[in-house]
DNA sequence: GCAAACTCCAACCATGCAGTTGGAAAATCG
DNA sequence: CGATTTTCCAACTGCATGGTTGGAGTTTGC
């Protein structure tokens, strides 16, 4: 029977996302990691280096997935609330993601993952929206890259604050529909013109 | 010289909120907590049982003193622009709670801590909202959980997710005045009726 | 077909860390 | 003052965990 290395990368990869959504950087185990892929923890250190390398992996190819699947493209910019859905329905179908953002974001004090790459990318998205700006579609009474923070903001504190969501609005509105709406009207509103 | 009991207690939950609110609840380090106080390990272990113990302890203060500080009655609930900004000057001041409280959101699966009297708190705010939108103060479009919690959002995400922030604005965005504007016009423009 | 290079694993190692213990100094109570 | 309780600490323990090693099986290049 051959080898298959990319097979063995890829169910690393896969049990690692689930870890490190779960537990985060710290908390992560890697022999749970191994375990979990049926594969020796040892690989990992040979593909990945280290924990953190391992971690590093695993975000940039969820950046990368979510920069294909939820693009921002300068006619779409002109409907922020339809943006703000499509990337409420990717994070919904894909939890694992923002936990990761996160957990990112609160652990590593210095530079993040791939930062020169992803600010290109965050660039390109702030530049659509100045574009719609000027074309009336969106109101120019913010910088476009304040709004495009708003809209963030907006969709990601559900998957990243469910304890207080729950506290807020309680059991009932915690429904994903009602969610997505709310998130869609809140951002229709706040980038109106 | 007589013991201070109350002083061990309090400088040991000074130096955890640092801790804790750097490292998270896994990465933080029970002795760097107790060196960094000045006092032995052994006294967190007697005053708050484990280091979980010693966490909630620490969050639950925090948490009074932000219920304390940002209060919002149904009068002041009329401008939820206002609100965000006074929820922002709290967090500016007081970096570590939302870490805190994040933290928690992330690595805690199932009850909250403080859930019942912090739901209670939450619920009370809520009504405020729900009671300018029936003087027509703030819109009625929305429910007023999900205006809530849109306020929140947009003003500790920010705090949360800086590197994304860093990102997206830039170096230049990062400037305390300017986020501060952009919340409060953002949450004006959610808002208003 | 054989040697070099690569994939994989079981067992091992060192250390970092949450939690404990035994006892000394200080306060309290009679 | 003496007995008892409480505060405090240095040193310890046991274990979980990140990372390593030596070697056996597999493929590839010549």
């Amino acid at each position: 029977m051959p080898w298959d290395t990319e097979a063995t990368r890829r169910r690393l990869l896969d049990a690692a996302v689930e870890e490190f959504a779960e537990h985060g950087p710290a908390g992560a185990r890697v022999d749970r990691v191994a375990r979990s892929a049926g594969i020796n923890k040892e690989r990992i250190y040979q593909y990945f280096g280290d924990k953190e390398g391992l971690f590093r992996a695993v975000l940039e190819r969820e950046l990368q997935r979510l920069a294909a699947a939820v693009p921002l493209t300068a006619e779409q910019a002109g409907d922020l609330g339809d943006y703000a859905g499509r990337l409420f329905d990717h994070h919904t179908d894909h939890p694992h993601f923002l936990r990761l953002l996160h957990w990112e974001g609160l652990a590593s004090g210095g530079e993040a993952v791939a930062e020169a790459k992803r600010a290109a990318l965050q660039h390109d998205k702030v530049a659509a929206v100045a574009d719609a700006q000027r074309r009336g579609l969106v109101t120019a009474a913010i910088g476009a890259g304040q709004l495009l923070y708003g809209v963030m903001a907006l969709v990601d504190w559900w998957f990243v604050a469910p304890h207080v969501v729950r506290m807020t609005v309680g059991a009932e509105g915690m429904d994903r529909a009602t969610q997505r709406a709310a998130v869609v009207e809140l951002a229709r509103r706040m980038s109106a013109p």
